[in-house]
RNA sequence: GGCGGCGUACCCAAGUGGCUAAGGGAGAGGUCUGCAAAACCUUUAUUCGCCGGUUCGAAUCCGGCCGCCGCCUCCA
């Protein structure tokens, strides 16, 4: 597998700490609001990695974290009136809802930041005494100039940072670049004991703690949005490094941004759609093939337009089992010999290892999704050929079986198309029930049979009116919810 | 200002030295159908922002130019 390393900018063979196991450390979210698609990017992109490694045979364990201590946290309590805990367990619990929706399978660890404070505090000690730190007034701060591997993440040198820097200067830092570890509380704001004073853990600290912890000293991926680059992750290395005398990480792994209008999507400029907003619009099935159809490094541009043609894919799929289990149902039991069946053979003996290449080169999901739908248009291409038989049967159900299971690593296209359907039904907000179509069908069948033509196509029309479409097949009447 | 990335058809998007430049969406024509729908077939890039260069051979490497974006601040 090749793993493109931010740290090298070059794609790397990965090679695990530990032969067999694979240790992945993601940065989760501030818990302070709703996530917004770029949240559900990084997720997505995360859960997929992991499953992959997982599919492969990898001993895999997964984190990701929550901060539910930080500034925009206490902002939000003071506005909301509640208290500040209550605003960390608020949106936690929001964040499940959406993530949970998007098929995000849990994280194996999950801490929380205020779960640390003791093993922030000690590292903080050690890094002091180690002269990596120092205090003032009660805060303590990262002297950066102390370790000499500073910004070899995001490829600065101290001067290049320091000459592009637009923050105003804390006068007591010894360098414009050093950051907290430990910031004395204001009264009234959250505070913990600490040799220094009340305060709250800076940000970074909580990462490299909890990694270390849960991870050991060094691990293999350690990832997140290509915004954590700098100051974050550089930040996370400069303590964990520092602290340990390791290498940290082995395998840095950032997600791009969602754009809107080019720009990036962010909180500051007021361009995001929160995932509630989508989903109350798109089924997440939609959303999360969107995010996986470009590969994770490139910025993706969000649009209606481009989910609603996402829309239209994922309706590909489910139209062609639908297809297939109808076909499946009432097929000629006479072997049939179709030059289809050797050319369908040979592309499905090799589908695998073109899935699996795609996804070996640094999690090319884009190029796997074309392989899985080349196989869908096989599929059909197939059954145009009306194949009989034993041997046909075989091949239909060993093609749904593998573009199924290897869709399953990418965690889409698991349903019924039953289910897609009356999900879409709910999404659509159409206000009919299955049976009431079911009744409509049963109707407009028996017009047919009467060649009732006019009265057929009215029930049809007033169908198509409400957004259902009704596709007369062989085996019967099928319906689907218009795309 | 410094550092980095991107520019592939009408739209989205893979491909980074050599088979016909994946796949999806949209449009047009056709097959199938009572008519449709779905599906399939044909069609829409002799060409990959532009100009040079390297090479037997480049969308892919090098140089220049144009355009867009990101990071250097909290940010997924």
């Amino acid at each position: 597998m090749k793993i493109y390393n931010t740290m090298s900018r070059k794609k790397e063979d990965f090679v695990p700490v530990e032969e067999g196991r694979v240790k992945i450390y993601a940065c989760g979210v501030t818990v302070y609001d709703l996530c917004h698609i770029g949240h559900a990017r990084s997720a997505v992109v995360f859960d997929v990695i992991r499953r992959y490694f997982r599919y492969k045979g990898f001993d895999v364990t997964y984190i990701r974290n929550f901060t539910d201590i930080d500034d925009k946290i206490i902002k939000r309590a003071n506005e909301e009136g509640i208290p500040w805990h209550e605003v960390a367990r608020k949106y936690t619990e929001e964040y499940y809802r959406d993530m949970d929706a998007l098929g995000i399978e849990r994280a194996d660890i999950e801490p929380r930041a205020t779960e640390y404070i003791n093993e922030m505090i000690e590292m903080i000690k050690v890094l002091i005494e180690k002269g990596y730190a120092y205090v003032v007034d009660g805060d303590v701060f990262y002297s950066v100039d102390k370790f000499k591997d500073y910004g070899k993440l995001s490829h600065r040198s101290m001067d290049e940072l320091r000459a592009g820097a637009r923050v105003e200067v804390d006068r007591r830092k010894r360098n414009p670049l050093d950051f907290a570890l430990w910031k004395a509380s204001k009264e009234g704001e959250p505070s913990w004991e600490s040799p220094w004073g009340p305060g709250r853990p800076g940000w970074h600290i909580e990462c490299s703690v909890m990694s270390m912890k849960h991870l050991g000293e060094t691990f293999d991926i350690h990832g997140g949005g290509a915004d954590l680059i700098f100051p974050h992750h550089e930040n996370e290395i400069a303590q964990s490094e520092a602290y340990t005398g390791k290498p940290f990480a082995r395998y840095w792994v950032h997600n791009g941004f969602i754009t809107i209008a080019k720009e990036k999507m962010s909180k500051s400029l007021g361009n995001f759609f929160t995932i509630r907003d989508i989903l109350e619009r798109f089924d997440p099935e939609v959303v999360r093939l969107f995010l996986l159809s470009t590969h994770y490094r490139s910025p993706i541009e969000f649009s209606e337009e481009q989910l609603k043609e996402t829309e239209a894919g994922v309706d590909r799929f489910y139209s062609t089992v639908m297809r297939v289990e109808s076909y499946l149902q009432r097929m000629s039991k006479k072997e049939k010999d179709i030059p289809e069946q050797n050319r369908m053979e040979e592309l499905l003996s090799g589908f695998r290892g073109r899935f699996e290449e795609a996804m070996d080169d640094d999690f090319n999901t884009a190029l796997a999704i074309g392989h899985i739908f080349e196989m869908i248009k096989e599929v059909n291409r197939y059954l145009d050929a009306k194949p009989g038989g034993k041997k046909a049967e075989e091949t239909l159900n060993r093609a749904m079986a593998e573009i199924r299971e290897l869709s399953g690593v990418l965690n889409i296209f698991q349903r019924s198309p039953r289910q897609w359907h009356l999900s879409l039904l709910k999404t659509r907000k159409i206000g009919i029930t299955e049976a009431e179509i079911q009744q409509k069908i049963k109707e407009r069948q028996e017009a047919r049979a009467k060649k009732d033509w006019q009265r057929a196509d009215a029930i049809r029309d007033e169908l198509s009116a409400r957004g259902i479409v009704l596709e007369d097949t062989l085996q019967g009447t099928l319906w689907r919810v218009k795309i």
